[in-house]
DNA sequence: TCTTGGCACTCGTAAATACAGAGTGCTGAT
DNA sequence: ATCAGCACTCTGTATTTACGAGTGCCAAGA
C-alpha cells in the first residue's frame, strides 16, 4: 500500500471532519468545520477540498448533499498521521492506580478488574487477555484425589496464575499414589511450558513402563482438553454500554456485536490486530472492516501488548463503534498496558 | 388474592387467546380465535367473552379495535389453571443425556453445559445456579505456597465441586508451614458448612494462642472476601438469541435486559420466584412485573429446583419474554433439574 | 336469556404529497 | 487560488388519504 502523502490544507480539514464526526455522530458539512476550528478559509474552499478527498477515498457521502463521513481509509490516516496521542488524565490515572492495587493476590482477579476499569473509562467494551499460555513455564503441580474416581489437579505458573482442573481417572487414586504421581510431574514437569506439558511428559515416560507412566499419562489426556489450560482466558466488561451508541441502535447490528463478543477467538484475532506478537508497537489500531472478513465492519479495536518481566505475554483493549475518540483510547490503553505488566510481574517469579 | 375461577367459556377463550398469542405475538381478534380453534360460537360471541375478560383484567387491548393480548393476570391464570405441561420430547432427551454425560468429571463444567443446552433447546436465555453454599460441607482443604507472599488455597466440598482463591500473606509461608496450616484447617473445618468456616475456625483458635492461630486466621479473613466462595456463581447461556423475539427489537428493552442479565444477585432472585426454598413444588414461573420492583415487566422466568442426595440446593430456568411457551418449557426446566440432580449426586459423596 | 349477523365506528399502518433545511457543486468575480 | 452567490439535490418531517382489521352495540332469532 503506497502512503498517499496530503497536502497541509487537506489534512487540516480531514482531521477536522474525523473529530467533529467523532464527538458529534453526525455527517458533517463545510460550514460546520469553517466555524467549529474558526477557520481563515470559507466554507467554499472547504468544499473543494472535501471534494478532492472523497476522490481519494478518506471521504465518503450518504447521498447527494449530505455532509462527508470519514470511511476506513481515512480514519487510518487520521491514527497513523494527524492524531496526536492523547495522555492520561490525573483522575484517571489514579483511579487504576487505586482500585487495581486493591486486589493483588490473584492475576486473575487483575486482570477482570482491568477490564472492567477499562469500561468504565473509555465507556467502551474493556478486553483483557491472560497471559499466553506458550510462554507460562510450570511452577508447580499439586494432585488432590476426591470423591469416586476424580482427581483435582492444580497448576501454579510462572506468571502467578493458578489452574484447577478436574480429572476423571478409570480407578479410584489411593493419597500414596497421588503424592507419588505428584512428585513425579513436578520433577518431570517443572520449567517447561503450559502448552508443552504433554509432550514433555510423554518423552519422560515413553522408556520407563511402570505403573505411573499409566497414571501420568492418564492425567494428561484430561489435562489436554481442560479448556481453561489450553487458550487464555479473554476478561470483557461493559458491553451493555454500546446500546447507548447510535451505531448500535439498530438491532441486526446489535445482535451482530453481541454474538461476536461470545466467540473469544475472533476477539482475540481483532486484539492482536493480524500483527506477530514480536511488533513492538506500543499499540495499534484495527479499524472497521480491515481486519474481519465478513459483517460487522462497524466496529474497531485499539488495543497495547502488555508485558511480564520483559516478555509480551498478552494483550489489553478497547472495542467500540468505528467512530471512536482514539487519540484517547491509544493512550489510556498504552498507560494500563504498561500498569497490567508492573502489576503482574510483581507477582511472578 | 381470591381465585376469580371463570367459567368454561372463559376459560376456553382465555386459553385461546393466550396460545395465539405466544406463537404469533400479534394481538389476537374475536374470528381468528373462531377460525384456529375451529369453535362452534360465533366471532360475536368470542368478543362478547373477550370483553368480559378484560373487565376481570385478564386480557387488554393495546388501542381501542385492536385484538386483544394477555395481561399478567392473564398469563398467571393460564400457568396456574389452564395449561398442561409438556413432556421432553424423545429427541430433545437423548441430546440432554448425550452432552451433559460428556463431562462427568468437574461439576463446574456440567452446570455450564447444562445452561448451555437450556439456551438451545429453548431458544430463550438458560440458567443454572451453582449448588447453594449454605448446603455444602467441606470435604478438604489444601494449602499450597506460590510466589512471595502469596498462597492457594483449595477447597473440595461434598457437592464435588472444587474452589479455588489465591490469598496474600504478610509473610512469606514456608512449605512446612504450609503443611502443617492444612492439617489444622482440615481437622478444624471437615464437614463444617462452607459458608460458617470463619465462625468454625475463629471458635477453635480463641483459647490457643499459638503462631498457627495467627496464620489460620489471616488466611480466614482473605477467605470469606474471596467472592467465588461466598456467593455461588451463576452460569447464563443464549442471552444473544433473545434479540430475535419481537419484544427486544426496541433497543431500551434489549438494553435493560442485558443490564438486569449482568447484575446476578437479580436472576438469582427472579429465579427462585420469591419463594422458600422448602417449596416442594416441582416447578415455578415469574411473570412480568410480579417480582420486580422497577422496569423489565417485559420478562418471564420460568424455574425448577435441583436436589442432590434429595436435598434442594439449587434452581435452574430459562428466562425470556413474558410471551413464552410455558407449557413446553415447564416440562423442559422440571426433566433438566431432575437430570442435572441425578448428574451431580453422582458425583458428591 | 343466550347467541348471532349486521353495521357503524375507531384506530393503526402504509402510501402519497408537500415542504423546509442542510449541504453541495458550479460559476464568475477578485 | 479563493470565495460569494445561487441553483439543485436529497433527507426528514409533517399532513393527508385510503385501507383493513377489529371492535361494540343493536336487534332479531333460538
Amino acid at each position: 500500500m503506497i502512503n498517499p502523502k496530503l497536502s497541509e490544507r487537506e489534512e487540516l480539514v480531514l482531521q477536522a471532519v474525523v473529530q467533529s464526526y467523532i464527538t458529534s455522530a453526525e455527517p458533517v458539512g463545510s460550514r460546520a468545520i469553517v466555524k467549529r476550528f474558526s477557520l481563515d478559509i470559507s466554507p467554499a474552499t472547504v468544499r473543494n477540498v472535501m471534494a478532492d478527498l472523497e476522490e481519494l477515498g478518506f471521504l465518503e457521502q450518504l447521498h447527494t448533499s449530505s455532509g462527508r463521513v470519514p470511511t476506513d481509509k481515512g480514519y487510518r490516516y487520521y491514527v497513523d498521521y494527524l492524531m496526536r496521542v492523547q495522555d492520561v488524565t490525573l483522575a484517571e490515572r489514579n483511579r487504576l492506580e487505586h482500585q487495581l492495587s486493591e486486589r493483588l493476590a490473584d492475576a486473575d482477579e487483575i486482570l477482570r478488574q482491568t477490564s472492567h476499569l477499562l469500561a468504565l473509562i473509555s465507556h467502551q467494551t474493556g478486553i483483557v487477555e491472560s497471559p499466553n499460555a506458550q510462554e507460562a513455564r510450570v511452577k508447580h503441580i499439586e494432585i488432590m484425589p476426591l470423591q469416586g474416581n476424580r482427581v483435582v489437579m492444580l497448576l501454579a505458573d510462572t506468571f502467578g496464575s493458578v489452574k484447577t482442573s478436574v480429572i476423571s481417572m478409570d480407578a479410584p487414586l489411593m493419597p500414596e499414589h497421588a503424592a507419588r504421581l505428584g512428585r513425579f510431574l513436578n520433577e518431570t514437569v517443572r520449567g517447561a511450558a503450559i502448552d508443552q506439558i504433554a509432550t514433555v511428559v510423554r518423552a519422560r515416560t515413553q522408556g520407563s513402563a511402570d505403573e505411573q507412566r499409566l497414571l501420568a499419562e492418564q492425567a494428561l489426556k484430561v489435562m489436554e482438553f481442560s479448556p481453561s489450560m489450553r487458550h487464555g482466558q479473554l476478561f470483557l466488561d461493559g458491553a451493555t454500554q454500546l446500546f447507548e451508541q447510535p451505531e448500535f441502535h439498530n438491532v441486526e447490528k446489535a445482535r451482530e456485536l453481541f454474538d461476536l463478543l461470545d466467540e473469544h477467538t475472533r476477539v482475540v484475532d481483532l486484539l492482536r490486530g493480524g500483527l506477530v506478537p514480536s511488533d513492538d508497537r506500543r499499540s495499534r489500531v484495527v479499524i472497521g472492516s480491515e481486519a474481519l472478513q465478513h459483517g460487522l465492519g462497524e466496529i474497531s479495536v485499539v488495543s497495547a501488548p502488555y508485558k511480564i518481566a520483559g516478555q509480551t505475554v498478552g494483550m489489553v483493549g478497547i472495542l467500540g463503534p468505528r467512530r471512536m475518540p482514539y487519540s484517547k483510547l491509544t493512550g489510556l490503553v498504552e498507560y494500563t498496558a504498561g500498569m497490567l505488566g508492573r502489576l503482574l510481574t510483581r507477582l511472578a517469579g
